[in-house]
DNA sequence: CTGAAAGCGCTAACAT
DNA sequence: ATGTTAGCGCTTTCAG
């Protein structure tokens, strides 16, 4: 533990200004129960002094908040960047502070990242991430409202924002409408995930429907040699297309085969998810699915304020839709049979 | 302002082992005054009960606190969201818990996000944004100790660690080592900065030494119509480069080139900085720069935790080297001309 | 319209 | 080794 420096404290302000402590918290909540004068003197005082609020006293006392709390495994991952982004804008505009944590992929740091959240009092949860674990999101939900998105998880306790599943067998029909017969998906794999990620599981089925076969490539990271080993099985086993669950993905395969001098989509296509920034740039060309982070954001903040204002309102899912980016890397299958 | 569910507190802890509020303390701060009998008593009770700490209630009867903030402008932003992994990363590792608050591009926003860090009694902060203000960083190294992370501010109240500006300089001197005798840079105007971005001010430098005519775009946004705009005057002008001062920038003058169906780097070079993630794949194949993510956090942690448990230390700077990332954006000059 | 006092959940002497 | 007490900064009845 550190100290931090004492600060300006409420009675000193008061002191300042001439007037009880009571007082000054009227001022600072706006209430109307204050003679302008006072008020202003208040106000002056506090600026004068540099005054700065303890938001923990403040909920303390009061059992109440206006922050709200973004639980994210990854940042360094473009989509939760934007998704942390938007969601920021929204609560800001609903009138909520912020706060966002951070974790790694195991148990023990999410559950600390909930708890350093819940210590902090916010009035609700948004968890947005594929990999935290359900155990995590259901803990979270038994003390604040809390909200899964863009999470695959699908819980009864917690509001769901997530693309239309429709979007993803969408873009597997699309796949198998070019062709292909042996298609390989991603799975990234992770202690925590014990089912498969929905989004894979959503690619599958289609594939099985429309009677194409299905290789599944499980990836212990994102990047690097395992995804390498993946690829080369999945070629041998042969896939002649390859969807992978995010566009970064997606472009770490496509880097892995350009090293290979595998022509892509002529000799193996690549589908991603996601169509953000970079990744949707045209010069990629990745052909993939945009998801629509502004408003899977602003559903999710409008779920939590929502159920903090009234705590009889139930968990709800709901499902926005994906936008398809037809990119330059899914093409006609067999060719490279027919090399 | 909203409710938040009445949770168990200590006391609910101590009665339920049969001890004083105090022990229940002692225990979850690992006292080792305590017998182990009981230490499993209180920590089965807690286990029990659900029991979460009230951080706000902690620092404000310890004057402690154990968590740090990363305060950034942009996390739609790959680099920032690169950062702010690498920070919780190091802050984890350093014993601290990281509180992340995100702001908008004016004085306002920012200020709240600060008095919202401040507020929740973090011990230091952290700021990562070339568009924050001065005087909203100043005002937090009035309270904690406060570190600028690859900002371009260089504040004597403030820590500091960024890129070394010869890293800029090189890139530059490369710029002009192709031939290219009229160079545009792009410049992103804020309402905040005052005065030139750092980096576009280091390229500028260098050019001009380097004997190059250099012309400055002026951009309101990093992306869309006023970037188009601008392109197209600076090559009006007889631009044969144009330095960017981020990858996202460049991607996006790329993505305009391409829809011009200018050829780059034959008819015109363009260089980036940051080099991260997608922006660093050799796909896009941009020349750029790539910062030490992963060591300027490390820095920036280090130098809050130092001077978070040593008052006396003064702010220093530090600057980290960047690694050229050759990419196929820059060529020669002149062959606009000899077409 | 304003002040006094109690108490939120916790820690830190001080007792024992 | 453990309990008692005061008080951190704030809000909130309750008086006036």
């Amino acid at each position: 533990m550190q100290q931090y420096k004492h600060r300006v404290s409420m009675a000193d302000v008061a002191h300042a200004a001439g007037v009880s402590p009571a007082t000054v918290s009227r001022v600072l909540n706006d209430s109307d129960t204050v003679s302008s004068k006072t008020k202003v003197a208040v106000l002056n005082a506090a600026d004068a002094l540099g005054y700065v609020r303890n938001l923990g006293a403040v909920s303390l006392a009061s059992s109440q908040t206006m922050t709200i709390g973004l639980l994210v495994r990854d940042l360094d991952n473009y989509f939760y960047g934007a998704v942390a982004s938007c969601v920021r804008n929204e609560s800001a505009k609903a009138g909520f502070d912020l706060l966002i944590v951070s974790c790694a992929d195991n148990i023990d740091s999410q559950m600390h990242a909930v708890r350093c959240l819940l210590g902090h009092n916010v009035g609700g949860i948004i968890v947005s991430s594929g990999r935290v674990a359900a155990s995590v999101v259901e803990y979270s939900a038994k003390f604040v409202p809390t909200v899964a998105l863009a999470s695959g998880l699908d819980l009864q306790t917690v509001n769901s924002v997530r693309i239309d599943p429709k979007t993803e067998s969408n873009l597997a029909k699309t796949v198998a409408g070019y062709g292909h017969r042996c298609v390989a998906v991603t799975a990234s794999s992770s202690p925590l995930t014990s089912s498969l990620h929905a989004r894979t599981a959503n690619f599958l089925t289609q594939l099985v429907i429309s009677g194409v076969r299905t290789y599944i490539m499980s990836l212990k990271s994102d990047t690097g040699e395992p995804l390498h080993k993946a690829v080369d099985e999945a070629m041998e086993d042969g896939a002649t297309a390859i969807m992978a669950s995010s566009d970064a993905i997606a472009l770490s395969i496509l880097e892995y085969l350009d090293e290979l001098g595998i022509d892509c989509p002529n000799e193996i296509s690549v589908t991603g998810f996601d169509g953000m920034g970079p990744y949707g740039s045209p010069l990629l060309g990745i052909t993939t699915v945009k998801q629509p982070v502004a408003e899977l954001a602003k559903a999710a903040v409008d779920m939590v304020s929502a159920r903090i204002a009234d705590e009889t309102i139930q968990p709800g899912q709901m499902l926005v839709k994906g936008e398809f980016v037809p990119g330059r890397t899914l093409g006609p299958a067999n060719n490279s049979k027919n090399k």
